[in-house]
DNA sequence: GTCTATATTGAGATAGAC
DNA sequence: GTCTATCTCAATATAGAC
């Protein structure tokens, strides 16, 4: 498998590396980046692991190629759903179904992110991270302000406050969710709306805490 | 400073050891269990790598140690809630207050718990990580049955399910919470329980999705 | 594009002096 | 209880043959 000549001037990604992406990527989502030897990625494309370093010159590579694609498909898939123009929740909902969504098809880049992203993002070499976070993040509070200011989400806390237990609830469900398992992230998504909408509790609770930390 | 001889069956552990553990757990906070070096970790205690093995016999140990003492502590915790005999939504109120809290008096290890527990209970010497996360499950899910049960709580999102979130969100929040921030985990507890049990919608959604997922 | 063989480095751990 | 010195091993990465 060759770099097509067709492909002008777009940077040619042979099949051969994607696959090998993909491959790191399922490894790393089981057992973490720093706990995954390139001997283990190796094994898994049935190559030796020297081999690896045809198609990357580092580990690090690897990792960079499964989260350039991964941000950038699922930052277009955000801007897809807010540019819509639908209401605020209607968005909200179509937000939280894109990400639970990327548990199935992206596992290992979500996991990745989870679990690295506060050690890479430190590099130079992935400072694209922050940049990614960054406008995913405005563009989720953006959502819940619109919410907020239209009267249809509450406003008594703060929507970056909001957009953060979303966020990691949403996130870190990559570490108990079973592709193979009984429910799709559809499914997952419509249980977490429905309690995080509509609240757990079946009266509206009053604003007073029961009681202050200790 | 020696083993003190009055302590007499229970393992006696030095104030030298304990402090390590808990200079450790900062470490591991901040940078994760496997990017954190021993020498790092003598550094930052003002000895020499070696030196630390003179009250470990390795890395591992002092990664048990700081779980175990932790798991401990907050299991007590949660029991006593649990068993004041108050009503379902005031113990969950309550447990959502101490596992929140542990983010101030226990960074360390729940950082490690957040990020090395499923690498780590695969051993056989961290087994009692999954029978207290276990238990501590039973326990949560056993309240929020309760509330169900008694029709405080909604009950069309399984007990399970919506244990999952709560306690991935409140966990997770260990990533963004700054000890010397302008918030006490009480306040944030309190912001939690506020969109968790009221709901983010300001009038109760329809329990039809908007949309299946792709 | 993959293999064989090996260089290099970094980290956990040890032994014995002080 | 800490230091010095060193061992050992595992993992990333390289060079060159096929």
């Amino acid at each position: 498998m060759t770099a097509d000549p067709i492909t002008t001037d777009v940077e040619f990604v042979s099949a051969r590396r994607a696959e090998i992406v993909a491959i790191a990527g399922t490894l790393f989502a089981e057992r973490g980046y720093a706990h995954t030897t390139v001997r283990e990625i190796a094994d898994a494309a049935g190559i030796l692991s020297g081999s690896l370093y045809h198609h990357f010159d580092s580990k690090e590579s690897m990792i960079e190629a499964l989260l350039r694609d991964f941000l950038d498909r699922i930052e277009r898939e955000y801007t897809e759903v807010a540019s819509a123009g639908s209401d605020p929740v209607t968005t909200l909902r179509a937000l939280v179904h894109v990400a639970f969504g990327a548990l199935a098809t992206d596992r290992g880049a979500v996991a990745v992110m989870l679990n690295e992203y506060s050690v890479l993002v430190k590099y130079p070499r992935f400072a694209f991270l922050r940049d990614a976070v960054e406008a995913t993040e405005r563009l989720w509070i953006g959502v819940l302000d619109a919410g907020m200011r239209a009267g249809e989400l509450r406003d008594d806390v703060p929507a970056d406050a909001v957009y953060r237990f979303l966020r990691d609830a949403i996130w870190v469900s990559v570490r108990w969710y079973r592709p193979d398992g009984p429910q799709r992230p559809g499914d997952i998504a419509d249980e977490y709306l429905a309690v995080l909408l509509g609240g757990l509790a079946t009266s509206r609770p009053t604003r007073r805490p029961t009681r202050r930390t200790r």
